[in-house]
DNA sequence: TCATTCAGTAAACAACTGTTTGCCGACTCG
DNA sequence: CGAGTCGGCAAACAGTTGTTTACTGAATGA
């Protein structure tokens, strides 16, 4: 019995290493630069790669922008089930909002060069990320939509109210991990702040929405 | 008396004009690119110009880039203080909101590719580019404070808070123009739509705030 | 009228680009 | 062991790029 079957031969390693050797170089070459003006020689040279070897892994450019996308958003996912998690033990709203905000601190603290780079090509200029970037979104508003059904507030409320409801939340997050990523980790603190008070700010217009 | 004093000369003319084809070809390009991308030679083989010529007028493509971002935001600027002038003169705060989502509506329908390299370029590759949006948009959320002030449903609030709220309706304003824009013109009242109804309930909030 | 200014040009610079080709050599697996 | 797979490389392709140079010729203003 050889390793065929769990897929970790050394081949298969070798392949993989170099592969996260390019996105790793990509993701960092983006820290300063768009996808639409990164290059395959740029990041074969920063990954210390032979151009032609790009294609082995990639059929270009976008294809690589998509695998970062998926990346990017994959352990983002991850800590919002975490924090739903909480919610289902603990019903004060306050301790809620103060848990999203800090799970989106710590992504941010943790993926910086990810979230960055979503940021930047959320509208940039390959199409085929930014829909990416764009229907990821809108699976991560579905998943606070039904987290939202599930919350005694929300009794009264349209499935599209409600929908509404969750894509503003998606909305407000994201514009908070791009302050937390413009104001740098000493000014964490104070984007934390306001982000708390606009999500509260939501919370009582929630509650008395539905009144005249 | 020749033109000397008012700067209209036929000199001047034919320079100016070659300006506004550089910087209108640079934003027709920018409609599927990015500044980080977007070439000199590129930019001048569109506008019918040498490549040399170029540099008669920009240092280098950031300072085009800069010189787009206060074209883009003046406009806009201008339909700002026109909404808050129908506010002095009247004080529902729906109507407000009505008219407001309507600015906005109307300065992306007329400056679409002026937003969409506002919205592209706003967390884009070119630092100065960036900051000169951040530094605009800044100013535009002072503009927004100043009228909150103003209104009496904000007695209570502190400086502070009335600033943290200008910001909010500014981002959820952004936010709303870069929707218009990926929405396209049929999906323009679906967004109209959801963008008033965010307003709204930033509005309930605001009015429930100080209550415990 | 006539010297001066200056927007725009053509040409040259060295360096860069994406992609394809054929090849090598280490891994794989019977 | 031996045939086959396949990740990575060097080289060549036919362009492209940003920027500087010295120039031309029309607009300028005394």
């Amino acid at each position: 019995m050889s390793h065929s079957e769990n897929g970790v031969g050394v081949r298969q390693a070798q392949k993989l290493q170099s592969r996260r050797a390019l996105l790793d170089a990509g993701l960092h070459l983006l820290e300063q630069q768009n996808l639409s003006g990164l290059g395959v020689r740029e990041v074969t040279r920063a990954a210390g790669m032979s151009p032609a070897g790009f294609y082995r892994h990639f059929s270009g450019m976008s294809e690589l922008g998509v695998t970062l996308v998926e990346e990017s958003l994959a352990s983002l996912h991850g800590m919002i089930r975490g924090a739903f998690a909480e919610q289902r033990g603990q019903q004060d709203p306050e301790a809620l909002i103060d848990s999203a905000v800090e799970v989106v601190a710590a992504h941010v603290r943790e993926h910086r060069a990810h979230v960055r780079f979503l940021a930047r090509e959320r509208h940039g200029g390959v199409r085929e990320v930014r829909e990416a970037i764009g229907a990821e979104l809108r699976r991560f508003a579905d998943e606070v939509a039904g987290a939202l059904a599930a919350q005694p507030v929300s009794r009264g409320w349209s499935a599209e109210e409600v929908r509404m409801l969750a894509e503003l939340y998606v909305d407000l997050l994201v514009t908070s991990a791009t302050a937390f990523l413009e104001a740098g980790p000493e000014g964490e603190r104070e984007v934390a702040r306001t982000a708390r008070t606009r999500l509260r700010l939501i919370s009582v217009g929630r509650r008395h929405w539905h009144e005249g």
